[in-house]
DNA sequence: ACCACGCTAATTGTCGACAATTAATCAACG
DNA sequence: CGTTGATTAATTGTCGACAATTAGCGTGGT
């Protein structure tokens, strides 16, 4: 019948390795296991309850996907994550996405626009149930560029993209705990790309892309700007407590 | 003198798992593992003298490094390329090194331009010495690149083009044994990027790079056109010898 | 009191063997 | 003769143990 989707509850990761991978990718993103955590083999495979084979092997992929840091013969820890990298972050996904834009614009179906325009609209219906608190939203917004990088039909760009990067971006949203993006404007940015997408007018969705994240980077980098200054001043009135 | 050279012959491989996969990468962008050759993990362990643990993580890395395809439970091979990918490798590119000239005009040092002067230089010296060959020039060609790259100063962007996409690019080279671009365009090119972003001019920097990038895409999907229409005449000319 | 050296404990790197899954061959049947 | 079924061989996945390297700690000397 279908071709990709599996037949019942459980799609069974056929390897070990695959889960623990896929458990430890989400404890990660999800903050159970705070940054800068040290991780040792013995531990998680005695956690986890498989050898230390399955678990170098799932322990490499995360490395790979750069939420984990490591270095020979001495451990593994958890990413901590700092300002720079994050802005780094925004600079490559203001190039990968605006070209999935553009290349969504060329070859996006017919289909694939009606399915972005409804998680538009379930996207705006929740945030008119929770105005301003925008917390499903980051799903949601993530839902949509995820889409859009998929609709480039783009298998290089879409492993990089989804593959790769948005576990980081998930992961930065957790640990900043800051949403990326104003609901407002996002939801008025977001339906002018997806016009121009539908229009196939591939420099503008390009150029809508680039300011889009390009706007989000800004938005965080000042957001950020003022938690620092925050703790800032906060560390100086507690300085009377030393160590 | 230079950040990124190694202090003598041996900067040591810690690990075996390393050295063996620096010795597979090479084989294979070298074109001596031919494309979709079955790659066995009690072969290789043979072959290199190893066991199978290191093995397969070097194996691991090479699936990540898109050079070997895995399927569980079944085996691994060397990636077979096709025309499709080699585009969207382009495209890729030309998203990621357009950003890059855009950040090197940015914050690349007077050193770092000196340095891709010098490149230059050598470059074009070379090209006089067996003028149309363009043997050298492909590795002097990923050396200019190469440093703009770098010359982001962009942790995340270095990565992903230097350590994941650059050993793509040299593999799509030998196996479609075609260069890239025209040394004659491409020197001028290459001047002209260097003059943006020696200027500091972002925009323009980021612009010409894309062009150029843009442009080795059209020459080589031109190359290719001419190499499958030999191919299929020369195919119909053998059909007399089946099997 | 401070620095240097050696030792110990823990963790990573490596190895060989066993179990599970897959693909292919061969035989029997329609 | 084609097709289906089971058996067999090979490869991958997993495991536990051993070796190598590192970091921390204690001791001794200056």
């Amino acid at each position: 019948m279908s071709l990709t989707i599996e037949n019942s509850e459980a799609p069974e990761v056929r390897t070990l390795a695959e889960r623990v991978f896929n458990q430890l990718q989400d404890a990660i993103v999800r903050g159970e296991l705070a940054p800068g955590t040290k991780i040792t083999e013995p531990g998680l495979s005695k956690v986890y309850g498989i050898s230390r084979g399955p678990l170098r092997e799932a322990m490499r992929r995360l490395e790979t996907h750069r939420l984990i840091e490591r270095v020979p013969h001495v451990g593994a820890r958890v990413v901590k994550l700092s300002m720079q990298e994050l802005i780094e972050l925004f600079d490559v996904r203001e190039a990968l996405e605006s070209m999935a834009a553009r290349l969504a614009a060329r070859h996006m179906t017919a289909e694939e626009i009606a399915g972005l325009r409804h998680v538009l609209a379930v996207h705006e219906d929740q945030a008119d149930l929770k105005s301003g608190e925008a917390y499903y939203q980051r799903e949601g917004d993530l839902d949509f560029h995820y889409r859009i990088v998929l609709g480039s039909h783009n298998r290089m760009l879409t492993t990089i993209l989804c593959d790769d990067l948005y576990y980081l971006v998930r992961l930065y949203r957790t640990q900043f705990s800051a949403s990326g993006t104003r609901p407002q404007r996002a939801f008025v940015e977001h339906h002018r790309i997806v016009d121009a997408i539908e229009a196939g007018d591939e420099e503008l969705s390009e150029l809508l892309m680039r300011r889009h994240i390009s706007a989000s980077r800004e938005n965080v980098a000042n957001r950020y700007a003022i938690v620092l200054q925050q703790e800032k001043s906060s560390t100086l009135s507690q300085q009377r407590i030393p160590s």
